[in-house]
RNA sequence: GGAGAGGUGACCGAGUUGGUUGAAGGUGUGCGCCUGCUAAGCGUAUGUAGGAGAAAUCUUACCGAGGGUUCGAAUCCCUCCCUCUCCGCCA
């Protein structure tokens, strides 16, 4: 959520951000609503002041034995104008903060403007692993060595989910804990598992909600959500806390399932492990003072970088373009790694900083030196998504006659073993 | 699921015959003083958010959340959430 004084004092700015961004708000009407609201306000505060001061009087009047009907009766004509103001006034509020809510986050200066075909290529690493014979899809592989099984998935859940059998289900297990404790020793960070259902405030706060509520699974009878990333309940985590000022900076991992409807994305690149309905995922989260946390994205993006390299898996980073970025997002790097059976580069990290977009919707804030309360800044990354990282490993790491080594990191995840 | 108790400031904890209580007292913390010494004492300050104002300052809201009664509610009523204890249920 942007401060309302913020957009009042840069509305072009604000403007022109959500243009970029693909996205549209009536900003107008948002500053109209935020002009009566201040002054109905004001109208307000001055009738309420009025009623405390002489309610106040009362008890003095009362035993003095003076008689209080008429005031009494005077201070009930006011009550009611009050109770009718008042009701103007929050209908006034409720319908400026759902707006707000509809508000995206603005791109960071540096951010290329321009939809997809502007993201800025920044580096990479490694390079394409060349084969001397053709290499085979990740679902040749997938079968050939039975690491999934689709169809029954589908059959007990639906299209778009998966089912990890066997081998492939150790490879994965083998991923998400290579990757955790990875980021634990040589990062630390701190390891956190949380519910993935969480409840619609929650939701909001990341900024998932309103806009992206199509996009959820929902449990009805509760009003429940079910997580499309952990960056919902890590940083939800701490909402509506004031952070003493050597707490900071946080940093946590966490491993979670996700869930995502994807709805209205049938079609392509729907195949095998692409693009799923629910996966599994290792999620960095970061809570930092505002000053530092560009310099906090540099480290988180190598810090994920750290993972790719360690598995020998050449990738490259860019910088999402401002019709690329995310509602709530000030500044992405993508991190996409090389799959080569497929021939392309699929993305495996999504690193952001929100700024205090999300702080501020969660009310995530901290006590800076002088004592005075700040928002935070709030940053998370993937750390990384296992199906795409899997789909470039097996690809990656297979032989000609369709086996798959296991590369170093890995083996004693998989009782030391060197082939799959 | 049933019965009971409860949710107050950084923390502990008063306040339920409704009325100068944004909230006693204590702890913690900041500043000052004093004390010749690891400590103690004294004084003083110490919530968050919004609005008006150039500023000093004034003002509003907030005692789990939301509604209601009332001239006036932390205090009364309703709904919901959460915590604790006992019972039941499931393992």
């Amino acid at each position: 959520m942007l401060d309302m004084k913020f957009i009042r004092e840069n509305y072009e700015l604000v403007k022109k951000a959500i243009s970029n961004k693909n996205e549209k708000t009536d900003l107008k009407k948002i500053l109209e609503l935020d002009k009566r609201k201040r002054e109905l306000q004001f109208k307000f505060d001055k009738m309420r002041a009025e009623q405390n001061n002489v309610s106040k009087q009362i008890p003095g009047l009362k035993k003095a034995k003076k008689d209080t009907t008429e005031i009494v009766a005077q201070m009930k004509v006011i009550s009611n104008k009050i109770k009718n103001v008042l009701a103007d006034l929050s209908n006034l509020n409720e319908e400026l903060d759902t707006k707000l809510l509809g508000i995206p986050n603005i791109p960071y200066k540096d951010v290329p403007i321009g939809d997809e075909s502007n993201n800025k290529f920044v580096r990479e690493w490694g390079e394409k692993k060349q084969f001397n014979y053709n290499p085979a899809g990740h679902l040749d592989l997938i079968e050939k060595n039975k690491l999934l099984d689709i169809k029954r998935a589908t059959k007990i859940s639906g299209s778009g989910f998966v089912g990890y059998i066997g081998k492939g289900a150790r490879l994965e297990r083998a991923l998400i804990n290579f990757m955790l404790d990875f980021h634990i020793k040589k990062h630390a960070y701190e390891e956190v598992s949380l519910p993935i259902l969480v409840n619609r405030q929650t939701m909001t706060g990341t900024g998932q909600l309103p806009k992206l509520e199509d996009d959820m699974y929902h449990v009805n009878e509760d009003d429940l959500f079910l997580v499309p990333t952990a960056e919902v309940s890590v940083t939800n985590f701490y909402a509506k806390e004031i952070l003493p000022y050597e707490k900071l900076p946080q940093k946590f991992i966490s491993y979670s399932p996700c869930f995502r409807r994807e709805a209205g994305s049938y079609g392509k690149e729907t195949k095998g492990l692409q693009r799923i309905h629910q996966f599994n995922k290792v999620e960095m989260v970061r809570f930092v003072k505002p000053e530092i946390s560009y310099n906090i994205l540099e480290e988180m993006v190598n810090d994920a970088e750290d993972i790719l390299q360690a598995l020998g898996l050449h990738y490259r980073v860019v910088t999402l373009a401002t019709g690329d970025l995310s509602f709530a997002s000030a500044k992405t790097y993508d991190i996409e790694v090389w799959a080569p059976g497929a021939e392309k580069y699929l993305e495996v990290s999504s690193i952001s900083n929100f700024e205090d977009f999300q702080a501020r919707r969660a009310s995530i804030r901290f006590r800076n030196e002088n004592g005075k309360v700040e928002f935070v800044h709030t940053l998370n990354g993937s750390g990384l998504a296992t199906p795409r990282t899997f789909i470039a490993l097996i690809e990656t790491y297979q032989n000609e006659n369709g086996s798959i080594s296991i590369p170093k990191v890995l083996q004693p995840y998989l009782s030391n073993k060197k082939i799959l």
